[in-house]
Parts: C-alpha cells; sequence; structure tokens
DNA sequence: TTGCTCCTCACGTCACGTGAGGTGGC
DNA sequence: TTGCTCCTCACGTCACGTGAGGTGGC
C-alpha cells in the first residue's frame, strides 16, 4: 500500500480546488511538499495530502499565519493538534459573531437607505410605527457654547467601553417637540440605532417629516410637522426622533444628505398644541 | 454646525480604533481622506468620519478590494450603495456557510484525536456506539490489482462534483467481517465522516478495537476482534468500519497512524463465528 | 516537429508594518 | 531645551499572481 500512484501538480490543483502557484508557494516556504520529485523537478504528491491541505486553509482561514502552522505541522502530536483544534473552535465563536454584527450594520443601513428612498421628503405624513430597539446615550450637555461636534466627541469617546456601539448609525433624541424647535441641533441625547439595544423606540403613532441638509441643519421641517398637527387637530405627547436616512454613506454632498423627523403625537382632546 | 472640532489621527485613530498607519494608508489610496490638512501637513478628521471608516471596515472584511471600495465612494447614491449592501449580504450567507463548516471540520477532527487519545489500543472493548452521519461512496473496483491509491483517487475525483465532503476524515466501509478478513486494505466502499451526512452508521453494539500503521495497514486486529468474539460468544451480523483517529493530520510517522475498527456484533445464539 | 505539462526565476500586488530622520507647538 | 505628536520616505512582509524563458516526454 505505499504509494504507487501518485498525482500531478495539475491533478492534485484540480482534485482539491487550489491552485497551481498556491501548492508551489506552500512547497517553497515548507508547509506542503510534495512526497516526491521527478528527476526532472516534476512534483508529485499523494491524494492523502488533500486531508493536510484542506487542514491548511481551514487554519489559513482563521488568519493563521502560514509558518506558524509549518511550525505546528513539524512538530505535530495528536496532544498539540488537539490543543490547536480547540483555540481554533474558540476563534470561529469570535469571527462569527464579528460576522453577525458587521450582517447587521449593513442591514440596519440598507434599511435607512430604503426607506429614504421610498420616501416623499416634501409630505408629512402621520404613521404607525414599529417598536425599534435603540441605545440612548447621556443626557447632551452643551454648555454655553453650542458645540455640537464636541458634545459628539464626547458621545462617542464615551461610546468605546460602553454599550454604544458606534458602527450603527446615531440619530437625535429629543426629549420633546419643544426641545426639538428651539435648537434643533442640540439632541437631548444622542441613540444609536442598534438591533441589540436595550433602550425602545416606542412603536405607536408618528408624524414623520423629512428634510436635507448638513448634520444639524433641520431646515422648517419642525414648522411643517407643527402646521400639520394644528390642521388635523394632533398634539405631540413624546419623544421626536431624527435619524439620518441619506447620510454620507450614500450621499457625497455634504448639504443634501436627508433625515426623518419623527414625533409621538395624539389626537387633540383639551390640550393645547405647541406651534413655531 | 460646521465643524470647529476636529480629531487629530492620534485621537481619530483612538476613537476608531484603526491604527495611525492604516489610516495613513486610506488617505495614501484615498478612500478616506481626512477633512482639513494643518499648515504643517498634521492631519485632521472630522468626528463624523468614524461612521465612513466603520463601512470601509465592514466591506473589507468580506474581502472587497480598497480601491473597489474608493470607487464605489466616489460615485455614491443612495441607489448604488443600497445595491452594494445587498450584495454584501448575500456574501454574509456563503461567508457564514463557510465559516459553519470550518467548524465542523475542526470538531469532526478533534473529537476523533479525544477517541485516540482515551483509547487503549491493545486490547478489544464491547460498546454501544451511537448513530453517526456518515457518506457512503460508490461500491470500489479494486480490479485485478491491488491498487488501494488509485481507487482512493478514484472515489476523490468522483467526490468533487457529487455530495462527498473531503474535508472530512474518509474512513473505509467494509459489507462484513469476513470481507475485511479477506482483503484489510480494500474496504468495499470509502465513507467520509460528514455530519451532514445522509447515510448513516447505525447505532448499536460494536466490537472495537486498534492498530497502528499506515493506511491499509491493519495488523492484527482482526485476528484479536475474532479472538474476542468466540472467547465471548458473540457473532459480527453487520457491517466493519474503519476509521483513523490519528492519521497524517496529528502524526508525522507514517507507520504509526492510528486506526480504531468496530465491527458490528450481536450474542452468538446458533451461529457460526467466523475466525481468522 | 508539435503540443502539452512542468519547471525556475524574477518581478508585481495588496494591505499594510516599521523604522529613520525631521518638523512644530507648549 | 525637552517632550510630544506629527510628518514623509523608504524599505519590509505576507500570501500570493503573473509572465518570461526553458525543459522533457509523446
Amino acid at each position: 500500500m505505499n504509494g504507487t500512484t501518485l498525482l500531478s501538480i495539475k491533478e492534485f490543483s484540480e482534485l482539491s480546488g487550489v491552485k497551481q502557484s498556491v501548492l508551489r508557494y506552500y512547497d517553497e516556504i515548507g508547509i506542503l511538499s510534495p512526497v516526491k520529485r521527478g528527476k526532472n523537478g516534476y512534483r508529485y504528491y499523494s491524494p492523502q495530502q488533500i486531508v493536510t491541505l484542506n487542514l491548511i486553509n481551514v487554519l489559513s482561514d482563521l488568519h493563521t499565519p502560514l509558518r506558524e502552522i509549518g511550525k505546528l505541522e513539524k512538530h505535530r502530536t495528536p496532544e498539540s493538534i488537539l490543543e490547536l483544534f480547540i483555540r481554533q473552535e474558540s476563534k470561529f465563536d469570535c469571527e462569527m459573531r464579528r460576522l453577525q454584527a458587521s450582517y447587521s450594520i449593513t442591514h440596519v443601513y440598507r434599511s435607512l437607505i430604503q426607506v429614504g428612498l421610498a420616501a416623499n421628503e416634501f409630505e408629512i405624513t402621520d404613521s404607525e410605527m414599529d417598536e425599534l430597539p435603540i441605545i440612548l446615550g447621556d443626557i447632551n450637555n452643551f454648555g454655553d457654547s453650542p458645540l455640537f461636534y464636541e458634545t459628539f466627541i464626547r458621545f462617542c469617546q464615551q461610546a468605546q467601553p460602553s454599550l454604544v456601539n458606534l458602527s450603527y448609525p446615531v440619530g437625535g433624541y429629543y426629549e420633546s417637540m419643544a426641545d426639538f424647535l428651539q435648537e434643533p441641533s442640540q439632541p437631548t441625547r444622542f441613540c444609536s440605532i442598534d438591533p441589540a439595544g436595550r433602550d425602545k423606540k416606542a412603536a405607536g403613532r408618528y408624524l414623520v417629516g423629512y428634510t436635507r441638509g448638513y448634520y444639524g441643519e433641520m431646515g422648517d421641517v419642525g414648522a411643517r410637522l407643527c402646521a400639520y398637527a394644528n390642521e388635523h387637530d394632533l398634539i405631540f405627547n413624546g419623544p421626536l426622533y431624527a435619524v439620518y436616512v441619506h447620510d454620507e454613506i450614500s450621499i457625497k454632498n455634504t448639504s443634501k444628505y436627508l433625515a426623518q423627523v419623527a414625533v409621538s403625537i395624539a389626537p387633540k382632546k383639551a390640550g393645547k398644541v405647541l406651534s413655531a
């Protein structure tokens, strides 16, 4: 049963799906050398070597440097390989989580972009919105100067060790419509649209408007929301959320970002409606 | 609200978790340039740029070349970015499946190695084994010459377009103990230990022995199994599986591979016991 | 002679990492 | 003056990819 039948590099490449150039490289750095060399220098592989090759692929997929794989192979024992595999299994867990996170990030951005594309940005609409998991930041302290940016940086810096994941879009949360109208560029808190967030944007009836401009530039959307509410006998009874559905991710012109402003409403009974 | 507060490269690097050298490289190839340059050449980033940076990470994690990311960024519109994200989501699916497969491969090998480490290789044991999903290959045709290798190659080649995944360990399946005893190096079929396999190694009572040697060298394990069966009034009533628990993955010395041989048994009633 | 496969050698590439040597604000 | 941060430039590295030019069996 010694290997009388060997494979040329072409055959071995086709069998394993690994390119000839890669096989030559693996031979060069000594992690997978053919069992035999022809007198003319031809490489001949044993079919069993496909097993080792598969293992190399599995390990290098998880960013194990090839030289390290080489070292391990040279001194392999059942014990050391077992240890390696156990380490690999925990690496897989990390990688899976990372991948899942990446998926969820693009998914959130994708949904926002679609909302933006479907929206009629000049109309105010009265709609039922689903519950949305988010993470609320601390209450912002803008101090004397209205430096939106400094506050945003502080938010980002706090975010790092905390639960807030800056990979998700960051929106503005305003305690009430009054707060928004007073200073649209200064949200009470920042909030990140994290699907794993423990805070919630409540499900319910919202008045939704859109406005274009750079971060913090809210145009006349506040006034338009108020006008609509007045006309339709509605009162603002909860917080307001401003989220950029088209931001620097999808738009080059910084003055054309598209913000969605959604404020909780209820039919007017004996309340007072705020006006701009 | 224009960016009066900007971040130095150090601050931006710490905020984003991306190394300074990487940020300089991204600037060089034009996929993420600082919003401003100081008179002394210092790079200044806006905090919002962290969003773009995160996106770059998400895309490049899935092997999108940076130049392509650059192109997309230069001509980005909500529509094109939406399309990109949709493509990414299907890439994620592939990647997840690949990762899952890798995990399962190392897991199977790990289990086999552990079985080998726990085994007493000189003893025959009578044990209950669980059902094991496998994939059986076609019936081998060794022809006139007993070329194990050629048959194995044919198996590998057939395997490629079929269901058999060569990433999993490949064992030998023998129709009966008699077949094994006649030619231990010529299994009736090859079988791959694929956890997603539709074929099954049946659960039940097996006589289990071990032997060291190169592929196909089964030593005296057949004789030892027969002796044990005779002594304990057992008959062989089903197929035999030979699986290498320590193979070239974990052992350097090709003559020290460890094979586990398991054959289905039942108590003797009025049957005949095969002897070596 | 003609394909075909294989070889080596050298150079390119992609996404960085790593100093070396120099500048500029407190 | 002394740190500290930042800069550019050049070279290294890792895991390959890509010819160019040559060999060897049918």
